[in-house]
RNA sequence: GCGUCGGUAGGUAAGUGGUUAAAACGGCCUGGCUGUAGACCAGGUGCCUUCGGGCUUCGGGGGUUCGAAUCCCUCCCGGCGCACCA
């Protein structure tokens, strides 16, 4: 078996860790390991991705995982950037939430199971005046503003509030916490968490006298635009295929670019390192195919969504944007795409603007018209240049018409 | 609390009484070229339209004026300084 340390190495996991090498922490003896996770939305999204593939390879190598909901610390917020205040999120939100992401994680994880604790637990019954004795004493302020995050606040002279500088000595506890429930003794997280995780790791040092880790990975950052990874111009891109459909999902991966295509095959799917390596190879050899592309959405939606899901994802994507007519296809596949594909239910007569509205294709009839007169509508695959267009009987094949706004939106149009 | 600076389109930010639906850049969208990529080039980017034009915007409300993002009053929000409280 190949060793963590490499694993984690090659695909490019790792950022900082806290002993002399990684192999302490990896390829000794068995750890806990823990991570965690704001629960302030009901889903994940795919820059949670890296987490759950590098716990994913812990839990291979026959390590242990804890994956903490940060229901306590949620309710504080770090002071990574946010400038919002932070709702105060109810407890049965939290549970919602916690119960939601957790299946999710079982997905990536596959067969391995985890541990879920939530800090609100253990932190919502904190004293204060213990708090400062047992936890507060074993910081110096000294060494917190030296901190980047505190630091760059203090040197721009942006206020930080009392609440935010404290937040890494909650996290210092939680794992202090964890370490004497479950032996926890490996923290993990992106780069940014770094000081904090470390916190922790000192915090147990001075009061226990005992050696824990932490082991980071870069954040993934989109080289071009400078922007974290996952977001797009409408949102996240969410794991829960209620928020973003199987087939959005699978495009999203299908339009990565090229420069970031290899790394995220690294780091957010489970083909080995030779697979990735040939497929390289294949990729440069023949850009235009988009071997890489290809690979990494199947890749990705059979890890979250299985592979049922990411063959009709396939299917639809076939038909919306590959040679596929509408016609050609088999009546399964139209089921599909009346399923999977955005779609809209439309009657004949109705003008094309209103139509291009109803497909979430325009935001206005002003842009509709736009869009039209640049020769970006298709309809049927004949493209629309009258802004008086209404829809006819002959656009439609078995009560279906497929209506594109440029090369990337498509929406299947139902007819009443 | 006092003083002061600021709040303009999704972002940064011009504009200090009419020619400003509002510069510029960036972002985003579309077209071209391609490979559902990137780079590059072109167009677009408040809403409605019978394509003539109409309507609504510059933190909120009120006022002055023929006319306001621009002037006045007031309220809300943020930065900074001072004071108060410790």
């Amino acid at each position: 078996m190949t060793k963590l340390s490499e694993i984690l190495r090659e695909r490019g996991y790792v950022h900082q860790h806290s002993s002399g090498t990684l192999e302490e922490i990896t390829d000794g003896p068995k750890r806990t390991v823990y991570l965690g996770i704001d629960p302030s939305a009901d889903s994940l999204h795919i820059g949670n991705l890296v987490p759950l593939l590098v716990l994913r390879h812990f839990l291979e190598n026959g390590h242990k995982v804890i994956i903490l909901t940060g229901g306590g610390t949620g309710m504080i917020g770090d002071p990574g950037g946010k400038s919002e205040e932070r709702n105060l999120l109810d407890e049965k939100t939290i549970k919602h939430n916690t119960k939601a992401v957790a299946a999710q994680i079982r997905q990536v994880f596959g067969s391995s199971d985890f541990t879920e604790v939530n800090n609100a637990d253990w932190l919502s019954k904190l004293n204060l005046l213990e708090f400062l004795r047992d936890v507060g004493k074993h910081f110096t302020v000294n060494a917190m503003i030296k901190k980047d995050i505190v630091k760059s606040r203090l040197d721009a002279e942006s206020p930080i509030s009392f609440t935010e500088f404290s937040y890494s000595l909650l996290q210092g506890y939680d794992y202090l916490h964890l370490n004497e429930e479950y032996g926890a003794d490996v923290q993990v997280g992106g780069s940014d968490q770094w000081s904090n995780i470390i916190a922790g790791v000192e915090y147990i040092r001075r009061k226990e006298g005992k050696e824990v880790y932490a082991l980071t990975w870069p954040l993934i950052v989109n080289k071009s635009t400078g922007k974290k990874f996952g977001k797009t111009e409408s949102g996240a891109i969410w794991l829960d295929p209620q928020k973003t459909a199987p087939f959005q999902f699978y495009q999203f991966f299908l339009n990565v670019e090229d420069d970031a295509v290899e790394e995220l095959l690294l780091k957010l799917t489970l083909l080995s390192k030779q697979e990735i390596d040939a497929l390289m190879g294949k990729q440069s050899a023949e850009p235009g195919k988009r071997h890489a592309q290809a690979a990494l959405a199947n890749a990705v939606t059979e890890l979250v969504h299985g592979k049922e899901a990411t063959k009709d994802a396939h299917n639809v994507s076939e038909v919306l944007f590959g040679r596929k007519e509408l016609a050609e296809v088999s009546a399964d596949v139209r089921r599909l795409l009346e399923k999977e594909a955005p779609s809209a239910g439309v009657k004949l007569g109705m003008p094309i603007v209103d139509v291009m509205i109803a497909a979430g294709l325009a935001s206005s009839k002003r842009e509709a018209r736009q869009f039209i007169e640049d020769g970006a509508v298709i309809l049927s695959g004949e493209t629309v240049t009258d802004v008086n267009r209404v829809l006819q009987e002959k656009d439609f094949k078995s009560k279906l018409a497929l209506l594109k706004r440029g090369k990337r939106n498509a929406s299947v149009l139902i007819l009443d």
